[in-house]
DNA sequence: CTGAAAGCGCTTACAG
DNA sequence: CTGAAAGCGCTTACAG
């Protein structure tokens, strides 16, 4: 049985608010009982039962971290940054998979209201807006990571899809390519989505450059084996296109397989851009440019506009826009 | 604020009591008040708290998961091997990432003590033993991964280091290789590295094949860059050398670099095997053979003998080892 | 079948 | 500078 406060308290002859002083540096204590507190402290091993003090100033010092699958590349620099912030001012933080799966979703993040954190970082499912909408009622302050949702209580970090798209784009006609195709993932409303393609669609406009409707091709799947298939029927149909701009990097190494069968040389023959910049973008070969997407400071960040909202729960912020920027390494 | 169990109480003009019976489903209870109290819960969307409960019945349903770096691609499927088992058994999970620094690891498992978690599961650092030991004498129950350290109230959960080796080296001899180095990892007494060298000893004295002492090349760290390296002072050192075991993935990717360079063909030239199988194997070119852990089963295993240790305390188990196998494809 | 009392380990006003 | 009382939201014996 761990030491409780009462022990010290018996042990040191005080009350038990004056180890409570003690222990949170409140308040005037003479120094000689303040010593003698202290040592009593260290000799029992105590430490104060943070469980407790959470029931009664209705403050964890938890937060939750949802997401749908840890096993992405992109997710786990996320929740680095998440964890690296919260523990500098001391949060833990429980974790949750959802595995895209939008009941357990919900389910998920009423337990965790069940256990009293004080917030919720959740990078939310395409589908996600009927749970955000069930849950923000019952529980605030929300962080969410790449979604947009407004609402009272609920926060926003959101990456810079258009500009990554754009920087992809200009890259490509800057090094003399006009016929750019695009793999733009699966076919569903998420924003990160629609945002990449209408920077795309932008950017080729504003180089004065006309799209064929099917050069941007959805995939079945964000895998590379999606990308291989579909960049192999892209290439096919359309052999005039010299540059493919993917909307991942899974996708992207998809694209050098179906280039490497074509006998198509990766730049040269077809330029491919990828987007998030994981690791994988390294180990490939040739090396897959992509855009940089700041992972660890997304969760970073997110953290951190959380702790903002604890201490003014007023705070109605606007989104906040990460940066991208382009990584060039071989494949373009 | 959220209702509690007064409220209900109240509203349905019952004891706290009675509620709380119906919440847990124990005792018998006249099935028109249990309709009538479970018709208020519903009505006010009580909740019962977890943080309350926890500090009555001294067990919170949340559990410490500590690793050195989430980043790294193998650190993700035992998560959420942990994750999907802890959640069947209605258990949260707090992620904590050391960094592999040991100060922080054992602040970490503190803060985690301080949070109330039943029990921990922690993927230790190669020189973890001196927090491993100081920590066990104030908390338990503790699951190790990957790490020998017997102690009542400790399990471990172990891949088959030894077993992944021989798998590797015996296919290696039976494609005809006999002159087969090692790119041995980081030199630090971990003993996935001390384990993973002496079977690949054993299996090639089993085979009757000699090792020369310099074909076992330690690595200043687990990297594709350490890896590639390394790989070409071995192979300009001893050109005789036909197949290269690695110590990891990240290590076997670099040699694939190395050989390429070397203008020497993989698998013809040089077979090339690492360990782990993490999804980076299978998106090199040529993709990579590789000894196959079952990392989310490792993370569920691993949950799962917590959860016994939960049950009956008394339980002290020898360590549970886990079988790797040999995932086939190019390069060897 | 139901309830009143005590207590888990702390902190928060309120006194002195 | 220090303490006694009440209470956070529950559960655990103990009664009836």
């Amino acid at each position: 049985m761990p030491a409780t406060m009462r022990d010290v308290a018996e042990k040191a002859g005080v009350s038990i608010k004056t180890v409570s002083r003690v222990v949170n540096k409140q308040g005037e204590i003479s120094e000689e009982t303040r010593r003698r507190v202290l040592q009593t402290i260290e000799a029992l091993g105590y430490r104060p039962s943070l469980v407790a003090r959470a029931l009664v100033t209705q403050h964890s010092c938890t937060i939750g971290l949802v997401m749908a699958d840890i096993s992405n590349p992109f997710f786990p620099e996320v929740a680095r940054g998440v964890l690296d912030r919260a523990q500098q001012a001391e949060y833990n933080v429980f974790l949750c998979n959802t595995g895209g799966n939008l009941q357990q979703e919900l389910q998920t993040l009423e337990s965790l209201a069940d256990h009293g954190v004080d917030g919720i970082i959740i990078i939310p499912s395409y589908d996600s807006a009927q749970n955000l909408r069930t849950f923000v009622k019952t529980f605030q302050p929300l962080v969410l990571v790449n979604y947009q949702f407004e609402h009272p209580g609920v926060s926003q970090i959101i990456v810079n899809n258009e500009q990554g798209a754009k920087l992809a784009v200009d890259y490509l006609v800057d090094k003399g390519h006009q016929k750019i195709g695009m793999l733009s993932g699966v076919q569903n409303p998420s924003s990160n989505r629609v945002r990449r393609i209408l920077g795309y669609r932008q950017a080729m406009k504003h180089h004065g450059l006309a799209i064929a409707d099917d050069w941007i091709v959805p995939t079945r799947d964000s895998t590379v084996e999606c990308g291989h298939e579909s960049t192999h029927r892209l290439l096919s149909k359309h052999p005039e296109i010299t540059a493919v701009f993917a909307y991942n990097d899974l996708l992207a190494i998809g694209a050098l397989k179906a280039c490497q069968e074509l006998g198509r040389d990766v730049p040269d023959d077809c330029a491919i851009i990828g987007f998030d910049d994981t690791h994988l973008a390294t180990i490939v070969n040739p090396t897959l440019t992509s855009v940089r997407v700041d992972k660890y400071n997304l969760g970073y960040q997110a953290m951190n506009q959380l702790l903002t909202m604890l201490q003014t729960p007023s705070e109605s912020s606007s989104p906040i826009h990460l940066d991208v920027e382009l990584t060039i390494r071989q494949s373009a």
